[in-house]
DNA sequence: ACCGCCGGGTGCC
DNA sequence: ACCGCCGGGTGCC
């Protein structure tokens, strides 16, 4: 390696060298942690420093709402550049004990309670031990910056860390692009010396590691996570050991999953250095250790506690629950020698909070709050009910002890908990409880924490994911088939779960990973890679050991039927199509497309539903008329609850603040559609405007969701007046012809609306044919009864489920069925595989065959071609900003209305 | 001396 | 801190 540090030509080899060996799996096979050694030694020499790029773009989260500025992000997420960087010093370091390298990153943190300085600003290391404060008289320029959000401050030890009083510290300036100038006046004005990008010094004085402006890279950064996730599929390494599980799994394992027990239980049991981190002798020949974090800079001479789990990302399918079971089973019986000896045995003295956790776990190992070695499992409701039938399913009755801390009756003692083996609970029981320290679930100092379904936790700031990032385990993993929905933020919200210093800090996170990558810069990726590599195992049912699939399915096939509607219908949805087109090419022309964003949802809605069964779609002439007034709207309670019925009718909006699917959904009075808690935070903080039209509005604007739709429309349609639409007649017509073929032929049916399941339950009665229904109104237990009956093999068994897309949960287990037909298509194709895999998953017998039933000329044919075009461009690209992420929005939306 | 100068005590926020 | 600053002691040469 050059004295330049990393050479684009060393990154390039690095990670094709990475992708060719996780592709083609047998030849070349990289050790990670040699790999992650080269990375680290890298950058920790990156000194002398290439060429700038002009803007360093991140992501950041803004701290605090700016009340009186101007843009309003419904985000709290949006992208920032860099200022300049000023230099401050570090004071106070003789009263703390946190050390500092020189070049290292630190922590910045506000002190707005500071009983001496409302302005102070903490400086902390890596491991949040303090440094010191930045001088007051600095600070309290830089403070009120930070606090009304106008900018985002970061720091870096230049030199004199080994300093006794005080020490400089580089303070890197962000704000968004438009806040820029004003940042910068607002600096120089207060007398603080500002170095910008374009300074000419700039790249002789900055102790920043300056990204290199690689265009070479943006294929990279393009790059979804998921496909990220694939280049890394089946490390060699990871996984040519097998591990056979502990004899009271009495199930044979598939040797996909023997490897993954016995990655799990290595990512467990090592005592390697965590990611990031190299040992380094003090000089030539000594004998004195140290211990760098690359990401940082941080040394110490104590060695890190090592990592102790990760993130189990198979693809759905794979059976990671099962694997799971394993892994707590097995490492049951390894327990009960291999912990008390491990914690008591390395135990060197230290001031560092970790090690300090560890000795409180000791000391109170007397009095009877040890480690408990019990496993937490946090799964969804519908989830538990899988965990449950493993359990029965795959372990010698009564050999683990599993408590379900579920339901009112559940206890108030931690220690019935930690007297279990594995303790089950949900994301809804733990967002309860989890914040409360009176809570057994806090009580216990867990063996194990596993979060299925961990991408749950995306949004950090939920009271849910706050209360999982306080559990306290020993060992944390993180479970999801579906890793990264939303970029890489998401897995920043697994980091602080799984508490990996330093990216379970959101400022280290986009400072070594989120940053470099939306600035498409490559160290961002390969310190991605890097990190996924030896944190997160992923497989999918495609990939091959062996020239052998690591799965053997059946065949799955997948055909388009097309419908053509009929001619009633076809009226309709061309004069509703008219009227969409027209009213989206205003919104076009005059540029309020997302302001219109929710009307012009209804308007695809209502399309879709159209295709479905023009009785779907409840309100005929001039409806979309109705839906631009807005004040009309505001002064009709009824249509304001017809829209939320609509709403709640299965059907996927995100709320545009958190970008998710909306809980708890309100609909303002100008008729934008929200999470409750996201508006109300967001009238807090914004002066009481709508976010996006920016019309006043105020709590009382609000109109809540009426409760759950129920099984309202399940009033029996009325015969006579509801005439089949084509497409339940195509529908009865292929299971029909499916019946006739072979009359134990088991079929799904998927819809996301609720209603149109209604209206095909009348003719698949007309058509002989027993069927049973799983829709999001019904409780657990109903849920469980029809899936029960469902998979009864009798010949009086029913041969059809009705599934609500939506409401179908993961992980329900289908394989009784082999037809799948979809009524209408979603344009995630990534859900609908979901719901296709339900079938098309272990245990699945026969060859499977989808049929999408599709509208001709309509826009369920664009929703397919947009699909093609989301799998083929990626577009869950995690480099992705708030702003490209709506520009792409308004293009689907063109397209969708064929404009 | 309402000064200057000396030298000890002291030191983040 | 081998500094700055504070405040008490002190006071021609």
């Amino acid at each position: 390696m050059d004295s330049s540090g990393f050479s684009q030509e060393q990154i390039r080899a690095a990670t094709a060298m990475l992708v060719a060996a996780a592709t083609d799996g047998l030849s070349s096979q990289p050790n990670p942690r040699a790999y992650m050694e080269t990375l680290a030694s890298g950058f920790a020499e990156a000194s002398a420093m290439p060429p700038l790029s002009h803007k360093f773009a991140t992501l950041v989260r803004a701290s605090q709402a700016d009340g009186g500025d101007d843009e309003q992000e419904p985000d709290d997420e949006e992208e920032k550049y860099l200022v300049g960087f000023t230099e401050v010093n570090v004071v106070g370091l003789q009263y703390y004990h946190g050390t500092v390298n020189n070049r290292e990153m630190v922590r910045l943190v506000r002190e707005p309670h500071n009983v001496y300085d409302r302005n102070a600003i903490r400086v902390d290391n890596m491991y949040g031990e303090q440094v010191g404060h930045i001088e007051r008289y600095k600070a309290c320029h830089l403070a009120p910056l930070v606090d009304n959000g106008l900018a985002v401050i970061e720091g870096i030890i230049p030199r004199g860390s080994k300093n006794t009083y005080r020490m400089p510290c580089q303070v890197f300036v962000f704000s968004k692009d438009t806040a820029m100038p004003t940042v910068l006046n607002r600096l120089v004005r207060s007398g603080l010396a500002v170095t910008t990008p374009n300074d000419p010094n700039f790249v002789q004085l900055t102790a920043m590691t300056v990204p290199e402006n690689m265009k070479s890279t943006q294929e990279e950064a393009g790059k979804s996570i998921d496909e990220i996730f694939d280049t890394l599929i089946l490390n060699q390494k990871k996984v040519s050991a097998a591990m056979e599980p502990a004899p009271l799994i009495t199930t044979p394992l598939y040797s996909h999953q023997k490897e993954a027990l016995a990655w799990l239980a290595e990512r467990e049991n090592s005592n390697d250095l965590p990611p990031f981190w190299q040992e380094q002798a003090e000089r030539k020949g000594s004998a004195r250790k140290f211990y760098v974090n690359s990401l940082t800079n941080f040394m110490t001479d104590q060695k890190p506690d090592p990592f102790r789990g990760g993130i189990l990302a198979d693809e759905m399918g794979l059976g990671k629950t099962l694997t799971l079971v394993s892994l707590i089973a097995t490492n049951k019986l390894a327990m009960s020698h291999s912990l008390v000896g491990e914690t008591q045995v390395e135990e060197p003295t230290s001031s560092r909070p970790l090690k300090k956790q560890k000795l409180d776990s000791l000391e109170s190992h007397i009095d009877d709050k040890s480690v408990s070695q019990a496993t937490l499992v946090v799964c969804p409701l519908s989830v538990m009910s899988i965990w449950i039938g493993q359990l029965e399913e795959h372990t010698l009755p009564g050999s683990l002890k599993v408590y379900l801390y579920h339901g009112a009756d559940r206890t108030r003692k931690a220690n019935v908990l930690s007297r279990h083996d594995i303790v089950l609970t949900t994301y809804n029981i733990l967002a309860a409880e989890g914040n409360d320290l009176r809570s057994p679930l806090q009580k216990v100092r867990w063996l194990r924490v596993i979060l299925d379904e961990a991408h749950i936790i995306k949004n950090p700031n939920a009271g849910m994911s706050q209360a999982a990032f306080s559990l306290k385990a020993e060992r944390r993993w993180a479970v999801t088939g579906t890793p990264i929905q939303n970029g890489a933020k998401d897995l920043c919200s697994l980091m602080m779960f799984l508490k990996l210093q330093p990216l379970d800090d959101k400022s280290f996170w986009n400072r070594t990973i989120q940053r470099p990558l939306l600035s498409g810069d490559a160290s961002g990726f390969i310190r991605l890679q890097a990190l996924l590599m030896t944190i997160a195992l992923r497989r999918t049912k495609d990939m091959k050991v062996d020239d052998k699939r690591i799965v053997e399915l059946p065949q799955k096939t997948v055909n388009i039927h097309t419908v053509d509607l009929n001619e009633e219908d076809r009226q309709i949805y061309d004069r509703v199509e008219l009227e969409g087109k027209r009213l989206v090419g205003q919104y076009v022309a005059s540029g309020t497309v997302l302001q219109n964003y929710s009307t012009i949802l209804q308007i695809i809605l209502r399309l879709r539903q159209i295709c479905d069964h023009s009785s779907l779609c409840p309100l005929k002439e001039g409806f979309l008329d109705t839906f631009s007034d807005m004040k009309d709207l505001s002064s009709s309670p009824e249509l304001l609850q017809k829209l939320l019925s609509v709403l709640q009718s299965g059907d996927d909006f995100d709320c545009p603040i958190c970008l998710s699917p909306p809980t708890l959904a309100v609909i303002t009075k100008c008729s934008h559609v929200f999470c409750r808690k996201c508006i109300e935070k967001t009238l807090m903080q914004d002066k009481e405007k709508c976010p996006m039209c920016r019309v006043a509005l105020t709590a009382s604007d609000l109109f809540a969701a009426p409760p759950a739709v129920e099984t309202r429309e399940v009033t029996e349609p009325e015969t006579q007046q509801q005439e089949w639409s084509a497409k339940i007649r195509a529908l009865v017509a292929l299971l029909l012809e499916v019946r006739k073929n072979d009359p134990n032929v088991k079929s799904v049916v998927f819809s996301q609306f609720a209603g149109m399941l209604n209206l095909v339950q009348a003719p698949l009665e007309a058509a002989g044919f027993k069927y049973v229904r799983i829709d999001g109104s019904m409780s657990l237990k109903k849920r469980e009864a029809a899936l029960k009956a469902f998979q009864a093999k009798g010949p009086d068994s029913p041969n059809i489920i009705l599934l609500s897309l939506k409401a179908a949960g993961v992980g329900l287990n289908l394989v009784a069925a082999s037809q799948v037909y979809m009524l209408d298509p979603w344009w995630n194709p990534a859900i609908e595989e979901q719901a296709m895999d339900r079938v098309h998953r272990l245990g699945q017998t026969r060859d499977v065959e989808i049929v999408r039933l599709i509208v001709r000329d309509s826009i369920e044919e664009r929703i397919l071609e947009l699909q093609e075009k989301k799998r083929n461009l990626a577009s869950s690209a995690f480099g992705k900003s708030t702003d490209q992420m709506r520009k792409t929005r308004i293009q689907d939306v063109q397209h969708l209305m064929q404009m």
